[in-house]
DNA sequence: TGACGCTTTAC
DNA sequence: TAAAGCGTC
């Protein structure tokens, strides 16, 4: 029998447009393998992110049984793990798809026969230049030239049939206990179907409000997002799969241009891979920020985790993101704008909750999403821009989505606001100002 | 309310 | 190659 061709899954848990999944089949009989690594290079994905990660690859395994064969899960450091395999089965070659965390690269060093492709990106991060030949910093250069270098290929097909190596024994995977357990949490996750057929169904749902969704995007309240973040995270559906969908539907630019912010947060990422550990602009260094460690700081940074802030909206977004593993993303902003500049957290307290509670966790956008609110980041917001959160309530009808999250609001038992407005907006600026002096 | 990346223009 | 202007965050 020919030598195994390993198919290592990742963030790519899907059999459509899998470049990696085609060149294996067509090298030779396959070997699907995943490997849940926590080893301490790597950042080890958050709760919300590991009852995620059980359904998909449940669904995936279930995919690939369909077609005769099955996963190989195995639990431990990847850059011991797959040499071992390798040598063990004879495989001929790991096929993996390209991506753009820091660790990848130093797992990846360890492995032989490694094979990468491209696919969790429009375009490979890095391809695009400017007219200096550098790489693109700022988003809007970065998204011309994407315009300019035209549509991301057309997705390939799923495998109609796979020849499948045979498969060494693994992990189950009830016994890697992703799901939670005492309590249950995962309740309000209910309305997620993670895996590709939950992708594709989502994607389907979006097509007919895609061309709403630049006039609706921003109003909490109505379902005009994709909600497709999770399902990207993970692979389950490829940039360029839903790129195709989207683009023919009349209004679509806008959603292709969000969509293009993923690739530029990957961009950021591999130029500077300590922008998700650090502020990229030094002087933010020196902020003095709250001491969350104890007292007064620690029960102000958990009173925004628990969504007792006293703003409504902030609160109502806090609630979502627990109760659900999701957050709109409009509300990210004000909820993050409001630990940053309000209380002045320092914006990895609020980037750590991220990274627990969302289904949609990603380091890349994560990490970018903070350092713009922040105003610390490579290509961020200005450090004077304070959302205010009373005013972006308002002009962003949210009052039924607060009524929906946060039910007692209005009556005696809600919080008083934590810090007044003005009084925080001017604590912010001076300390901005401070900075610079 | 400023800062700055990128392109264009001028030399 | 440097400076200026534009436009974005």
């Amino acid at each position: 029998m020919a030598a195994p061709q390993i198919i290592w899954f990742r963030q790519d848990l899907r059999l459509r447009d899998q470049a990696a999944l085609l060149a294996a089949a067509a090298a030779g009989p396959v070997l699907p393998l995943f490997v849940l690594d926590e080893s301490r290079i790597v950042r080890a994905a958050g709760g919300a992110s590991r009852w995620w990660l059980h359904h998909s690859l449940a669904a995936l395994d279930a995919s690939l049984r369909a077609l005769g064969g099955g996963l190989l899960l195995l639990r431990g450091p990847a850059a011991e793990l797959i040499p071992k395999l390798v040598a063990d089965t004879g495989a001929d070659a790991v096929h993996a798809i390209r991506l753009s965390e820091p660790w990848w690269p130093l797992i990846e060093r360890e492995i032989p026969r490694l094979q990468l492709h491209e696919g969790n990106s429009l375009v490979p991060a890095g391809l695009l230049r400017t007219k200096a030949g550098d790489r693109f910093r700022v988003f809007t250069p970065f998204w011309r030239a994407m315009q300019g270098w035209g549509p991301p290929p057309r997705p390939l097909p799923a495998p109609a049939r796979l020849t499948f190596a045979p498969l060494p024994a693994g992990d189950r995977l009830v016994d890697w206990s992703l799901l939670p357990r005492a309590p249950d949490w995962s309740g309000g996750f209910s309305g997620w179907q993670p895996g590709e057929a939950g992708a594709q169904r989502r994607l389907a749902d979006f097509l007919d409000k895609a061309g709403d969704y630049g006039e609706r995007r921003n109003y909490p309240g109505e379902e005009a997002t994709s909600r497709l973040s999770p399902h990207l995270h993970f692979g389950e559906i490829s940039p360029a799969d839903a790129w195709h969908a989207v683009e023919p539907q009349k209004g679509s630019a806008p959603w292709l241009r969000q969509l293009a912010w993923r690739d530029f947060a990957l961009e950021t990422l591999e130029q500077y891979p300590k922008s998700a550990s650090r502020p990229h602009r030094p002087e933010f260094a020196h902020m003095p920020w709250t001491d969350v460690s104890s007292g007064e700081g620690r029960a102000l940074l958990r009173a925004w985790q628990r969504g007792r802030t006293g703003y409504p909206l902030v609160d109502a977004g806090m609630r979502q993101l627990w109760a659900s593993g999701w957050m709109h993303n409009r509300v990210r902003m004000v909820a993050a704008s409001f630990l940053v500049k309000h209380l002045m957290i320092d914006w990895r307290e609020g980037e750590r909750w991220f990274w627990d509670t969302l289904l949609d966790a990603d380091l890349a956008n994560n990490a970018m999403g903070w350092q713009w609110v922040t105003g610390s980041g490579v290509d961020s917001a200005p450090y004077y821009r304070i959302f205010s959160p009373e005013g972006q309530a308002e002009k962003f009808d949210a009052q039924a989505y607060i009524r929906h999250w946060v039910p007692e609001f209005g009556r005696s038992d809600y919080p008083a606001p934590l810090v007044e407005h003005r009084l925080a907006r001017e604590r912010a600026l001076a300390a901005h100002a401070a900075l610079k002096g």
